[in-house]
DNA sequence: ATCTATTTCGAGTGATCACTCGAATTTGAT
DNA sequence: ATCAAATTCGAGTGATCACTCGAAATAGAT
């Protein structure tokens, strides 16, 4: 079925374009980070990658494709980071250790969130359809520590997912603006211990 | 001193400027609320209050001179707001509660808050300095608490702070995507509840 | 070597941006 | 009525925006 020696390259060349599109999509990962969706332009993005502003165009024919592939890398990422191995509470505490030496990716992640609440923003769909599912996957994980008798019957599931999930995202923020005074893994886990020792 | 019979007024006219301005920051509002600061255009204030965007500039000579009034304006409203009979943990929930019925708000906090942490923006200094005051406040207010017998001795205050702010804001964010799926009243009232049940 | 698809870009397009300038109008104290 | 200050705006200014168009360069399979 396929004649050609590389993996997704259909026809002619086309073996460049992945690499291409890669070196864009951090390109833009780190332009929309700096200045937000809004702010950020494809001349900025262009000047990063060394290529022309109508070069760009070829690969990504609006800034809303540019931005979603953005998105969507930074889930390969971190899906990719993840450690199977660790248990619920420690690998919440691992992900947000290793997110400090990452800011990068934080920041990204902080300002679009904030836009993606204005009207006709391309990226509202992701960050809802993304906190849904952080919720219910939260929330099962948890239901199945108190089936293993790990976690109190009383804790309320949907409201520890959600709560978590702010909680973490909100001192992420504070740490963004004050990265001196704001501990995310200490409140992390105080937060986490408190809600395993809950009678 | 003063010859006019109106308070601020120096000279000629100067009754209306007040008025003027008022309208002009509750456009503002609005229109940052709606778009972000960097999306949020002159035009779009100036359409919003019924003059020409000339005639904005006028009143508010920069851009980052009427995000700053908003943010003023933001301040004085939310402190008039606040009820000083009411206990800490409660003052938190009716709030939470109450700022549920004015959405605008909220979002406008939001989205600012992100896109405050980019490069150069006018309300990064705004919002660090917020931060400061509000974990040192509930600090101080946690740490009374405690001394009352209320609170216990072992929870460290400074992390509470931090992780009630956080919680807070991560949950108005969540809320703004899914209104209908995150009870923001509900996660802070668990918090509480928890934090001053620990031993 | 040929040929075709891919990649790249220069040169624009109209729109919008924050902001300037200078003048007209309005206003209120005198 | 007069006059100066406050208010308003029309008409720009240059910059930047996302995006179009058409053509040149490039590269890989044959």
């Amino acid at each position: 079925m396929a004649t050609s020696s590389s993996p997704a390259a259909r026809r002619g060349p086309g073996a460049k374009s992945a690499e291409r599109r890669r070196s864009i999509v951090d390109a833009a990962h780190a332009v929309f980070a700096e200045r937000g969706y809004n702010a950020g332009s494809f001349q900025a993005v262009a000047d990063r990658v060394g290529m022309s502003q109508t070069g760009l165009l070829h690969y990504f024919p609006t800034k809303s494709d540019l931005l979603l592939a953005v998105l969507q890398r930074r889930d390969e990422v971190s899906n990719a980071a993840t450690d199977p191995s660790a248990g619920f509470a420690e690998s919440v505490l691992l992900t947000a250790q290793a997110n400090e030496r990452i800011p990068g990716v934080i920041q990204l992640y902080a300002v679009l969130c904030g836009e993606s609440t204005t009207a006709d923003h391309p990226a509202r769909a992701y960050f809802t359809t993304r906190f849904e599912r952080l919720r219910a996957g939260t929330a099962d994980e948890l239901r199945a520590l108190q089936r293993e008798g790990v976690l109190s019957r009383h804790v309320d599931v949907t409201i520890a997912a959600a709560s978590l999930a702010a909680l973490w995202d909100g001192l992420q923020l504070q740490w963004l603006l004050a990265p001196e005074e704001v501990d995310v893994v200490a409140c992390l886990r105080d937060y986490l211990d408190a809600l395993f020792a809950r009678p």
